[in-house]
DNA sequence: CTTGACCTTCACATTGATGTGAAGGTTTGA
DNA sequence: TCAAACCTTCACATCAATGTGAAGGTCAAG
């Protein structure tokens, strides 16, 4: 598909298609007039990587993470430097501690916004 | 205590303790000579607008989460506008996407890594 | 064969979170 | 009393992600 449509499918603007691949994240072939061909699966990293972004993590480490979720994997394995392991292993760290915080934020709301109800309950008898 | 103090305990440079001030997210005192004056509670909500910052909410969204994680909340409940809980509901929507593509990862590079693993260890036999 | 809807590259602007440092006031201890 | 170690405000710089748009090539439909 051509660069107008992977936009419309993953609600991405155009531009930041372009800075992805500027940034390694994703690979499109060329067309003979030179227009982008994106294969199918790009519309799925796409989604992953502004997933990523939203989460806080930057294109220097989303490249890092990406290998991790194609399948086959074992292509990847000879790649695998210890330091990119180590990279990995403190990313994962990071992402866990972000989850924590996400978490406790979450629920802080939540019981927030069960306590604002309860109270407007009361108030509304 | 004063801002090197609150540095210190939060790891965090003066600069952004100033910033986060100008933007709301923390009212330190003011003492006698104008120093900057920071109540005990300050390390653990300086920790927390770390963390959210570092998942990727701005300060805009953070001051509107604090609130939700005072105790007493109390308080805070008249100020409980509709559009404040709309917001706080939608997002508490977001954080739980974060939380969703953040441990889907996390798990997929958890997945790699053993995977990288076994295949060493299979390796080296 | 031209018009409209695509696409290309390139350049410049903006925004939010940071870094850096100047110029100057305050406090404490030798 | 002076130096070191704090603090203040202010200004300007940087970086990554994103917005905007100009100048121009391609292609399908009328």
């Amino acid at each position: 598909m051509r660069i107008g449509e992977l936009s419309e499918r993953t609600g991405t603007p155009r531009r930041l298609l372009r800075y992805y691949e500027e940034q390694g994240l994703i690979l499109p072939e060329r067309a003979a007039n030179g227009y982008r061909d994106y294969a199918g699966y790009n519309v799925d990293r796409v989604v992953q990587i502004r997933g990523l972004l939203d989460a806080g993590l930057p294109t220097r480490i989303i490249k890092q993470i990406l290998p991790c979720l194609d399948k086959p994997r074992a292509i990847y394995f000879p790649d695998a430097t210890p330091e990119m392991i180590a990279t990995l292993r403190g990313e994962r760290e990071r992402m866990d501690d972000r989850i924590r915080c996400l978490t406790r934020n979450r629920d802080a709301i939540g019981d927030y916004l069960d306590a604002v109800l309860a109270y407007d309950h009361a108030e509304a008898t």
